[in-house]
RNA sequence: GCAGGAUUAGCUCAGUGGUAGAGCGGCAGAUUUACAUUCUGUUGGUCGGGGGUUCAAAUCCCUCAUCCUGCACCA
């Protein structure tokens, strides 16, 4: 046993103790043992990803529950990979080109491939190193990847499937086109923000009137060279009698007359309201509008291309223009053609892509779509429970997302992904298509779809097919899955519906929602505000342990987290705390190796520091129970600290420092089961100092079979001390020293008597115990001599308190201001008179006593006659005062 | 527009029917040999407003206000 140093210098005890747990194999479960099994997987992190916080939060859960299930006696399997994130993955690597001058057509899809491949092998899972850092006790002999090779396959396996089933269909339809990831996007992908725009008013004329022009209100006037009618509501009389005339579009300006005639329309769609009543329908650009021209027919002019270029149906006026160019350009025109009206500011949701966060462009294409599978089934069982949502409120949004659900867009004009497993007869152009999970066998007549598949198609079967068929069978379905609400429909509901479909099973039995991490202000944590600490900073400023702790503490079930960093000093200020606890005990020489309450005599003081260990582990096994993480991290905090730091150790510090070597015993040992159980407690929160310590106190080595605690198998269970009646009336007079000793701390404070000079206290007694405990008394308020005096006549001049174990007073030298101290008795006198009042007024409420239960009516009572006698107490010290 | 969440001490937040709490901050003090990443004492709240249910409400119900988050959207 080396000696512990001073301060806890976390950064070479968690690398070391990090190696000796992978190095020892203890996260690597054997799916062929007949433990029960706990598992969960991962939510896999983009392969190109980056800690964040948020990363912290969640994989910090899924380790302190896979530490525990450890401790518990399960087989563990927690399973760890990435995401091969199409889009984001592609566009780092494109970024790079782009230095070199190059877009990825430059090198061709399979060159382009390799360099994908190329950079994953030099860069990728930077995470993956920074998760072991912070102390994640995954399988990393079973890391996957979403392009595993028989992953893959998986992910193909299920498209054939789903195909071949009827789920999976291509269709030419109006889709959330990326134009500068130049992808199609899923509804999910497309996040909505207010924006601020303007409304552009405009004339056209119309054709079989001249002279008379409809006044057209739109957000997007360079969408009007594809504009195929112009809609009104057919009930609105201003409008109605237009129905079936033409219109003159303005734009392009240079078109001959006839060919810039377009059919006023009747259509229930259009507002009253809403800007002038009349509508421009533009069916290729507008997902409303196309569905305007669907139900009459009208053509889809096509005005941009793929990159939201304006092309040459546009006009000349805008074609080669950038759509917001192209909307200047309109505006001039219109104005410049005496058509503008007006303009007037306009806040409207628009959709921005999620990945390039630029403004999505509807935009009509050939898509892959899936029909999803298993919804049924899939909504039914987080309505029974079957899958439990924790907080349970999410599984109303899941519901009313199943209930809307909408079919998925599946593929993305990307190179990065899995190819969709289609190919196109090169002979007969007209013949269905080749679907399988092998390639036809005469490849050369065939061209595969150059589409890829949209990464969550291969993340909704992460569950499963990360696994083998032994560990599936030992390992699946999982038992929790933490993640964030904000992949819910992304991730977790379309999981679930994987699940029932592929294994018949559910993928998980509970789903445990963490908040998001916000900044000090409430804001989300971005990369482009700058907002968002760095994780591996603060594990070199505050161990990873600390870091840990603290965010665990502040973390509440499902809320919202407003990040600061004092939280996770905190956290590292907790394990130079425990630090040094550990060292205070050491100093006392060896202790137990299995410590042993078996035949020892206990201290009032140990007693109930031990019954407070038992309500400790009570209360940390109800909040795992309802996975309230932050309030595990309060009862570890507050008991450790404020009840074994602050008093308990204090306290034992008359046994210790006393010629008697069995009560001196008897403490240490004391001490060291409180450790040896904290410790565990402690370790799912803080895995690498309290391995050290174990280690360093002893706990560790050939008595406990496998020696570190991250595989010791025995999570703390209450002790078997006497309970009842027998352990509240020592814990009451533990509570009655306490009590006192604050009232006499107090009593220095008020006459600036530094804590560190020694006085005298005399102690007119209440109670029969007092003189029992006058030692340990003597020693917290750092009395020269305290004595008991029962009739101690109590001079006016001499401070005074009431204790719970009678009147203390403090007797000094030089005068004292009686009238001060009356002051303060007074004070005190009032407050209790106030208690006193609130208490009898309730009590002599006839319905009160009538209708509360008796236990309640009781403990008032008793209250009365507490408060009561107190104030007797203290009446009597204000007159001995002899003031007023 | 619909749904959900939040509103408690200066700050960040616990607290879901029975005596309003913690940490930080502030103030006053302490180097008492585990720890200044420490210790002691103290300050500070009509629990967002209003109404209701109840013997009893921060807690349950209604309503209003403000903020946040989803979802749906009218160009």
């Amino acid at each position: 046993m080396t000696e512990i140093s001073k301060a806890y210098e976390p950064q070479a005890v968690e690398e070391k103790w990090y190696a000796h747990w992978l190095e020892e194999g203890c996260f690597t479960p054997d799916p062929a043992s007949d433990k029960p099994a706990y598992s969960i997987v991962i939510p896999p992190p983009n392969v190109t990803g980056v800690l964040t916080l948020g990363h912290v939060l969640n994989n910090t859960i899924q380790d302190i529950l896979a530490r525990r299930a450890r401790m518990l006696g399960r087989e563990v399997l927690w399973l760890p990979g990435t995401d091969h994130a199409g889009i984001a993955t592609q566009n780092v690597v494109e970024r790079q080109l782009r230095k070199e001058k190059k877009t990825r057509h430059d090198l061709g899809r399979e060159e382009f491939l390799k360099l994908v491949w190329e950079w994953k092998a030099k860069h990728g899972g930077i995470i993956i190193q920074q998760l072991k850092r912070l102390g994640c006790s995954c399988d990393w002999s079973r890391e996957r990847f979403t392009m595993d090779a028989g992953y893959s396959r998986a992910v193909t396996a299920a498209f054939v499937d789903l195909y071949k089933k009827g789920l999976i269909y291509r269709g030419n339809r109006m889709v959330n086109w990326d134009p500068l990831a130049l992808t199609a996007l899923s509804d999910e992908e497309v996040i909505m923000r207010p924006e601020k725009g303007v409304l552009y008013y405009f004339t056209v004329e119309i054709a079989e009137e001249p002279g008379t022009a409809l006044t057209i209100a739109t957000t997007r006037p360079e969408t009007i060279p594809g504009d195929t009618a112009i809609a009104v509501n057919p009930n609105d009389g201003r409008y109605a009698r237009f129905i079936g005339m033409h219109a003159v579009r303005p734009l392009p300006h240079e078109l001959p007359r006839e060919q810039k005639l377009i059919p006023i329309i009747g259509d229930d769609h259009v507002e009253f309201e809403f800007g002038t009543g009349v509508l421009k329908v533009t069916p290729a650009h507008d997902k409303a509008d196309f569905e305007i021209g669907a139900r009459h027919g009208l053509p889809v002019v096509d005005i941009m291309n793929p990159d939201a270029v304006m092309n040459e149906r546009a006009g000349q006026d805008l074609a080669g223009l950038d759509r917001f160019e192209a909307r200047e350009a309109a505006i001039r025109k219109l104005e410049e053609l005496r058509s503008m009206v007006k303009q007037e500011a306009y806040e409207h949701n628009v959709g921005f892509s999620e990945r390039t966060n630029i403004p999505v462009e509807p935009r009509l294409s050939d898509q892959w779509f899936l029909k999803y599978p298993a919804v049924e089934k899939s909504a039914e069982a987080v309505r029974t429970g079957e899958v439990a949502f924790r907080p349970a409120r999410w599984a109303a949004v899941y519901e009313h997302w199943m209930a809307n659900i909408q079919d998925w867009c599946i593929s993305r004009q990307l190179w990065w992904g899995h190819r969709i497993p289609v190919w196109y007869s090169k002979l007969e152009p007209n013949d269905p298509p080749y679907v399988g999970v092998e390639p036809p066998p005469d490849m050369e007549n065939w061209e595969q779809d150059t589409d890829v598949l949209d990464t969550w198609f291969s993340s909704w079967l992460w569950p499963f097919e990360t696994m083998d068929d032994a560990t599936r069978a030992k390992f699946y379905p999982t038992t929790d899955l933490v993640t964030g609400p904000d992949i819910l429909f992304f991730w977790v509901a379309r999981m679930i519906m994987a699940g029932f479909e592929f294994t018949a099973r559910k993928p998980f039995a509970n789903v445990f929602f963490t908040g998001l991490i916000r900044d000090g202000q409430g804001r989300k944590m971005s990369k482009s505000l700058g907002n968002s600490p760095d994780p591996l900073d603060l594990i070199a400023k505050y161990g990873a342990d600390g870091l840990r702790f603290g965010l665990m503490r502040i973390a509440p079930q499902g809320q919202d987290i407003r990040f600061d960093e004092k939280q996770i000093e905190e956290g590292r200020n907790f394990a130079n705390k425990l630090w040094n606890a550990a060292r205070f005990r050491q100093m006392h020489g060896p202790g137990a190796s299995v410590p042993s309450l078996d035949g020892l005599k206990l201290s009032c003081y140990s007693a109930d520091i031990l019954a407070r260990l038992d309500s400790l582990i009570e209360q940390v096994g109800k909040s795992y129970e309802e996975y309230r993480f932050n309030e595990i991290g309060a009862s570890l905090y507050e008991f450790f600290w404020s009840q074994y730091c602050d008093w308990y150790v204090e306290a034992a510090k008359t046994e210790i420092f006393a010629d008697q070597p069995e009560a001196k015993a008897s403490a240490l040992m004391v001490m060291d089961y409180v450790l040896w159980t904290l410790l565990r407690l402690l370790h799912p929160f803080m895995p690498h100092i309290t391995e050290e310590l174990w280690e360093r106190l002893g706990f560790a080595g050939p008595n406990h079979g496998a020696g570190n605690l991250v595989m010791f198998a025995d999570f703390p269970v209450k002790t078997a001390l006497p309970a009842g009646g027998v352990i509240a009336t020592v814990q009451a007079q533990v509570a009655a020293v306490y009590a006192s000793v604050t009232a006499a701390r107090n009593l220095r404070a008020e006459y600036r008597v530094a804590s560190s000079k020694k006085v005298n206290f005399i102690l007119k007694p209440t109670v029969t115990w007092a003189a029992d405990e006058l030692p340990t008394l003597s020693r917290l308020v750092n009395a020269e001599e305290l004595t008991v005096e029962p009739n101690y006549p109590a001079p006016a001049g001499v401070p005074r308190a009431l204790t719970p174990m009678g009147e203390l007073y403090m007797p000094l030298e030089g005068a004292v201001d009686t009238a001060a101290e009356s002051e303060r008795i007074k004070k005190e006198i009032a407050k209790v008179e106030a208690e006193l009042a609130t208490v009898r007024k309730k009590l002599e409420n006839q319905s009160f006593v009538a209708n509360a239960p008796a236990a309640v009516v009781q403990e008032h009572r008793q209250r009365e006659t507490d408060w009561a006698a107190k104030l007797g107490q203290l009446t009597r010290m204000r007159d001995a005062l002899g003031e007023p």
